[in-house]
DNA sequence: CACAAGGCTTATGTATACACAGCTGCCAGC
DNA sequence: GCTGGCAGCTGTGTATACATAAGCCTTGTG
């Protein structure tokens, strides 16, 4: 693996994990040696990260990590809507149905994985990545795709903002299986509706915990 | 203004405007040289070509313009229809009247810029141009505004392979105008309305211009 | 005592040198 | 004659040295 591919995903990870706050000036040699690289690679993962949005030039100063404020939060979502609503309607359209059944199935049972212990819940999270990566693949538009990917960086970092009990998970299992349910049934008009109804449930959760902080 | 941003502006207008064609490798050395800069900076430039998708790396045999087919096209506007669909409604809901009603004003009069000669037709563009930053500036959402900067990109490398036509442009002034009036308007789903509508024409139009090739 | 100017420090921007990996072409052996 | 291996080369990945600009602190003057 290359020097900067390590420190790109190192710092992306330090960022989403809000172990580098926003704001916190990212200076060059500083975390080349605390990285254990040079300027060079390190100068072409903050490039990377600036182009993501992670973080953003502060004008002959360094790198800044991005701040993130319940506003951005409004904008994401909003976004999020767009794109996945879109998305969700193509895959009724253009996916395979007997793949959104299953997903619907294990799905189903997923409250069995959330009321577990933390490897259970772990699995929970890469069934709904599955979902994710199965609704990328059926839409059969690598641009849009590409949008989503990059804005579901943005979308863990706020995510972390809020718990995650084992309530609204429960809930937004259920709300996951039926977009899966939609789309298995071809019906997009659907599809993008249920997957509004999560997306505003999401958000109304996120809010809701984060405000009192 | 730095080495890297010159051969990032460079490098991209050669792109767009086709004098690089896809699938061509852009070796450092021989671009570096080429450009008069080192290999850094050349780097840097690369990396923010290979973020917006531009080129692609192929794995250790240097960076390669991506290419751009009809398929790509079409996923290009469904993705376009999503965003610019989106913005316009929001721009309905949250834009300055006043500020639209200019716009539709000045659109309404661009026949007469199209038909002169190219200079006027340059104005007619950046008419176009003005358009966008105003719906840009009044969604208030910047996450949707870089979505949609990223996307254009593409599109005006697809536009290049389109001739622009005195009667085709003459015909996009008044789907714009109309654009521009439903936001003034205030009414957000028939400003999504006619920007569907408008880019359903400039597809028709681009794959009727480019498929006899 | 306050403000301005100048120098120093520290940061980024750039260039270049070196290391390593992958590919290609040639040569030798079967 | 064909195939496999080796060597050389080309090109990327990395490190480091140097230039340059901007900001801050200090000092001098009004």
């Amino acid at each position: 693996m290359r020097a900067s591919d390590k420190a790109y995903a190192a710092l992306r990870d330090d960022i989403i994990e809000w172990r580098l706050a926003p704001g916190t000036v990212l200076a060059e040699v500083e975390q080349s040696e605390r990285l254990g690289i040079s300027r060079t690679p390190l100068r072409e993962a903050l490039s990377r990260l600036t182009a993501e949005g992670l973080t953003t030039t502060a004008g002959g100063r360094g790198v800044v990590v991005t701040d993130i404020s319940l506003e951005d939060i409004d904008e994401l979502f909003e976004l999020r809507e767009t794109l996945e609503g879109k998305a969700a309607a193509l895959a009724a359209e253009r996916g395979d149905a007997a793949t959104f059944e299953r997903l619907r199935n294990e799905l189903c049972q997923a409250p069995a994985l959330i009321s577990g212990e933390d490897p259970a819940r772990h699995d929970y999270y890469g069934l709904v990545g599955r979902l994710d990566a199965a609704i990328d693949a059926a839409i059969h538009n690598s641009y849009l795709a590409q949008a989503m990917r990059s804005l579901r960086v943005h979308l863990v970092r706020v995510r972390r903002l809020a718990a995650d009990d084992a309530e609204r998970l429960t809930a937004a299992a259920a709300e996951h299986a039926a977009i899966a349910e939609a789309i298995a049934a071809g019906n997009p008009r659907l599809a993008e509706a249920a997957t509004t109804l999560h997306l505003h449930r999401s958000l109304s959760h996120v809010k809701a915990t984060h405000t009192p902080q």
